[in-house]
DNA sequence: TTGAAAGCGCTACCAG
DNA sequence: CTGGTAGCGCTTTCAA
């Protein structure tokens, strides 16, 4: 059932023109008389005509809407850069469909088959934790569909990308701990496979080496799922405090690890920052007021997301083939709060 | 361009057969023979045949999706509500459309025009603060769109509703600051025109009666936007401060005017709970973590997402109108923390 | 400047 | 049991 309006049969019959003729006086054709134009439009405003996109969708067979897939919209880190695409893709008269992997790539693959199974226009993508393999994505972008990945992107897949500055986010939060007369520092991550952790790591790794000192193995922890699961924090963390030199300071990525991290260290009341200080990645509103309040690292989420959105829209309406790809880097920003004030 | 694969007219010239024969085959239609649906269903499967729901859309009617309309999802709770949501809907072959109002009317009305456009085949709303017409919906309701209503419902609106109980979160929330030793309880919620506003409202009042007390005008504010804006927060709270009868604690609605408030109570310096005691309408995971522990009502909204969604599908489904309607109220939950403590 | 007709992929009616 | 055909609402040749 159609709820929204009247169709251009309708319009034609009411004035005894052909549906042709309405069509092309819709769309302002040039073939069409300005007398004609004005009366089709008319007609059209006054009862409300909308044109039925399912059927534009079948014959154009473009769909005016674009698929996103992210790990989940409960990461405000997420659903700001939702709201980002939302704001660029409506601009543009797109309208988007969103859905989530909980970082397994099954899912991500079914996603990825039901997206396209409903005529999207383009793909926004952030890479599920579990994915390693890419073929599921390969075969559609040779195939022509246009494919914007964000924030975890696949870096030997040629198409353009949109992360933030990982490197620099993990060397500031590092560095940081650093200047705040932390020397064990500890690394809670995600998985090594997706690109954020790496880049990360790679910060934290030269942060240490500019300071004279050097990746303590032990130190860094990955948890399979990106802290979904609040065991494999628990785990990173009990392994770390078993250690004989137990860190001073921790510095994890992703908002889930964090706050779960947070919520463990209070749990054990252990005293944030004398006994351990914190920072990570997160984009939670609420980290001014965390017990204790929360050093971190902030992704432009809204921004990636309308970055992201240009450059797929720009892919979609493009008149001829783009090989030209460009990668985005967008800055963080560090907040130093309570959580890493300087030790003793 | 349709990346998902192969025609049905693409089989029938492989197979020398009709397509509608093809057509028949595959929704094994009882005229079709089980050699030619075995050869059918076999060629289709091995060329991945899949098909196109624009088509089927246009031809049917029904575009196996429904709309989501929330304020922003953003906010845990309807995040939430929308993970119940999906979990349903895909269930049942659905795929959902996720809009925000950001608590605009115009919005609102912008995305069911929008919606309904789309041919959606059932509509989920929570209202938007603003909301108080409600003929945008009306009409589309008389012309026999499904909707139900969750989280913020219109009470004179004939349609299934899924709402928490509201009146108990708010007693409950009350009675537990009666509890605690709390006298002067001030009460910061959305405006008054919608549904949950109310009914926490009248828990909130009940309470107080039923410990001989009566709702103390100067203590309850409430915010246009529902928190959106911390200026309107921080109004409120002003307000109370500036009372020669202090309130000594607050009980706040909405994720955004809690955490907003807790924020605003820290940065005065105010003790929590000492010289303030706070509890909130709150889903974020974080309430254990805030400083100080935040003592909330809790509200399943995966649950109510579900719900919604089951009672959606079966007016959808139904292969007559449905006239009896029905209101499900589920059950809040009450965490006491540190925000809370007992006075003195 | 206007209109007739084909066709996007699918379903459904009716004939054989 | 199978197939031809019409049609969902729209756009787009091609003719008039």
């Amino acid at each position: 059932m159609n709820f929204s309006s009247i169709t251009i049969k309708d319009i034609a019959s009411a004035l005894n023109l052909s549906v042709s003729t309405v069509s092309k006086a819709l769309r302002d054709s040039y073939e069409i008389s300005e007398k004609t134009k004005a009366l089709v439009n008319e007609y059209a405003k006054e009862h409300n005509y909308r044109p039925n996109p399912i059927a534009q969708s079948l014959k154009q067979g473009r769909s005016k809407s674009i698929g996103i897939i992210v790990s989940t919209i409960e990461n405000q880190f997420f659903s700001q850069v939702i709201n980002g695409i939302e704001s660029v893709a409506y601009e543009a008269g797109f309208n988007v469909i969103i859905t989530q992997t909980h970082e397994s790539y099954d899912l991500e693959v079914k996603n990825v088959g039901h997206l396209t199974h409903r005529s999207i226009d383009g793909l926004l993508i952030s890479l599920s934790t579990e994915t390693a393999d890419l073929d599921h994505l390969r075969s559609l972008h040779r195939q022509g569909l246009p494919i914007v990945f964000f924030d975890r992107v696949a870096h030997d897949f040629e198409t353009h990308k949109v992360i933030a500055d990982n490197f620099k986010g993990g060397y500031d939060a590092t560095r940081h701990l650093l200047d705040s007369g932390y020397r064990r520092i500890a690394h809670i991550t995600s998985p090594p496979n997706i690109s954020i952790t790496k880049e990360r790591y790679a910060g934290y790794q030269k942060a240490l080496e500019d300071a004279g000192m050097a990746v303590h193995p032990d130190y860094v922890k990955h948890c399979a799922h990106g802290g979904r699961d609040i065991g494999e924090v628990e785990n990173a963390l009990n392994e770390l405090l078993a250690l004989d030199e137990k860190p001073d300071a921790i510095f994890t990525t992703s908002d889930r690890i964090t706050t779960t991290t947070l919520y463990l260290l209070n749990k054990r009341q252990l005293k944030i920052p004398q006994e351990m200080a914190l920072i990570g990645y997160t984009n939670t509103t609420l980290a001014d007021v965390l017990n204790p309040s929360l050093s971190s690292v902030y992704q432009p989420g809204f921004e990636m997301g309308q970055k992201a959105t240009q450059k797929l829209l720009e892919i979609i309406l493009a008149k001829r083939p783009i090989y030209d790809f460009e990668t985005m880097v967008l800055p963080t920003q560090l907040f130093t709060r309570s959580s890493t004030a300087p030790k003793n």
